[in-house]
DNA sequence: CCGACTAATGCTCACTTGGAGCAAAACCGC
DNA sequence: GCGGTTTTGCTCCAAGTGAGCATTAGTCGG
């Protein structure tokens, strides 16, 4: 058999924390300075006997602080992400392949160096962003754009799909929003050229206006599979509590879900849902500082894990009327 | 930056098709002969761009079909998986992850050469088809093995929560079973010694009684990953319809949906979800051999998938009363 | 000290969905 | 034409979901 081309492999890690009552997720410079990365991290089969090993000891070394939750995500392997890392590994002729991971830590916690730093999520996807109704830059900016970029297509055929495609990843024309296509739509605006990181990648210079803030290399795709990831896994696993410091009120938690989810949510619905699964439970401690009635403590159950049945928790329509 | 070690990826193809109302997966011989396997196929950087118009070209050359469906399932980098295939590419020395994809296609077609051939995945996992009610194995075997595996250990902590992993996994003492979980009951019986491949990655001499049919290295893994989450996808998104011929009769679409499922539905629940979610329509002809009233063959309405709102199948608890 | 304001908490109600069973209809083989 | 078998059509009830109203217990400004 014919000697394999030299391949690199690197961990890529998303890693979310709770900052207040907004979900953050660590980012650094890249290489080659200018552009805000991921953490990136040479895998290393020599000393790493698994991926996850090898992903915590760095993210220790370089952050200061130990991973919780720690799931894999995706591999990334197709041509044309190597340039800056290859080098960093000493073989610019290499192809990199990274592994990207999802963490999750409870509060941003401060950093040892001055590299890495907190970031909102919702300064790289801010057409995600549901809160406080649908965003502006969505109809005035996004949706004529993707209309126009439908109409390019040279066949009908092609421009029907495109046409479909937009539909329903962008909620247009009476199709619903669903949160949890955050890739399928930022891969949309790639195809598209409305994110700077399309016209970077074909060499060409910048459109006059792009969507969101971009990121290294592949970076923003991985951050997207991240949020789409988190966003489907709220819904079926209790992984929020693992954002949440030991105490928390109830309300506290809604606002992270919300952040998570990119939506509002009905509170009483949501606290209803909350204790037919039985996650929480009162401390009896108070939270006076709320600006009205002070609100109770809440600590997560662990133990309901071990009860089996409800797992998660059914974020599907708790969707607030605002939304 | 020092120099890295060698790494050889390859990608590993769990492929399903619907043969007479049975998942099927396709299966090859491991290269030292004996033991059942996965197709493999190395990576080659040179010459494929991505890993999936890789996996498609290996695939078309060694089997003589084209995949549809096609989805990145989790790649797998753990040391020791590599000893046969490290030799395949020519690198005895080097580290090998695979990158494992999950592929569906319709019906059992007939292969080219004759590496591969089809095999139920029930063989591999006899504990997962509860169909015919749970199965006698696990009453007999698997959980009196499963508690003494429990009490070997030493401290009454671990003790604790080794009984904990088997009852919410294996649905003892009032537990729920649930089918998503293939994975991690693949992976408790793997560690509780089990499964045949404990002992030969230990090895040790093989254990007198063994759950299921082995594979080669970790493919038994890979499958059980591939099978958790089909069984999970087809709950969310139509996938079951790239396993059906064009036209299908609701009867043989519920047997193919309970071979995935691994338990047995109420029919007319089924049927009533399927027109809820307006997945198929009927074709107007009749399949006559049915040994009782024809039954209607439908189609599945690519359409709907466009008109966004409701994706998949609720399966969750469409459960017949048998199991 | 009181009243306005703000959040937390408690409760109700209509509507949809899920689990389960019963009955009629259509075809087969004898 | 008569069981046996399978498709198909319907109904019922319990539980879950979406949305709103009312009450309670604090803070803060005057």
């Amino acid at each position: 058999m014919a000697a394999l081309g030299r391949i690199v492999v690197g961990l890529n890690a998303v890693i979310f924390a709770a900052g207040e009552a907004e979900l953050q997720v660590l980012v650094t410079e890249s290489l080659d300075g200018g552009q805000t990365a991921l953490p990136f991290g040479p895998f290393d089969p020599e000393t790493h006997r698994t991926f996850e090993i090898g992903l915590r000891e760095w993210v220790r070394g370089q952050t200061g602080f130990e991973l919780g939750y720690v799931e894999q995500l995706y591999t990334f392997g197709d041509r044309g992400r190597e340039a800056p890392v290859a080098a960093l590994a000493g073989a610019e002729d290499a192809r990199v392949i990274s592994v990207g991971y999802l963490g999750l830590t409870p509060q941003a916690r401060t950093l040892k160096g001055d590299e890495a730093r907190w970031a909102d999520w919702s300064r790289f996807f801010p057409w995600e962003d549901h809160r406080a109704g649908r965003p502006a830059m969505l109809d005035e900016f996004l949706e004529p754009a993707l209309r126009s970029w439908c109409d390019e297509a040279a066949a009908p055929g092609r421009r029907a799909a495109r046409y479909d495609r937009v539909r329903v990843c962008f909620g247009l024309d009476g199709a619903a929003w669903n949160e949890e296509r955050a890739l399928d739509r930022y891969e949309l605006l790639y195809e598209a050229g409305l994110v700077a990181e399309a016209a970077r990648d074909r060499g060409e210079p910048p459109a006059n206006q792009a969507a969101g803030e971009a990121m290294a290399s592949d970076h923003r795709r991985i951050l997207a599979t991240a949020l789409s990831r988190l966003r489907g896994k709220i819904k079926y696993r209790p992984v929020v509590f693992e954002l949440t410091p030991a105490e928390f009120t109830l309300s506290h938690l809604q606002k992270l879900v919300e952040s998570i989810a990119g939506f509002p949510l009905h509170k009483q619905n949501f606290r209803r849902a909350l204790d037919r699964a039985g996650f929480v439970e009162g401390t009896g401690r108070m939270e006076s500082r709320t600006g009205g009635r002070p609100a109770e403590l809440h600590r997560f159950k662990r133990e309901t894990l071990k009860s089996g049945s409800a797992l998660g928790l059914t974020i599907s329509r708790l969707r607030d009327a605002a939304s």
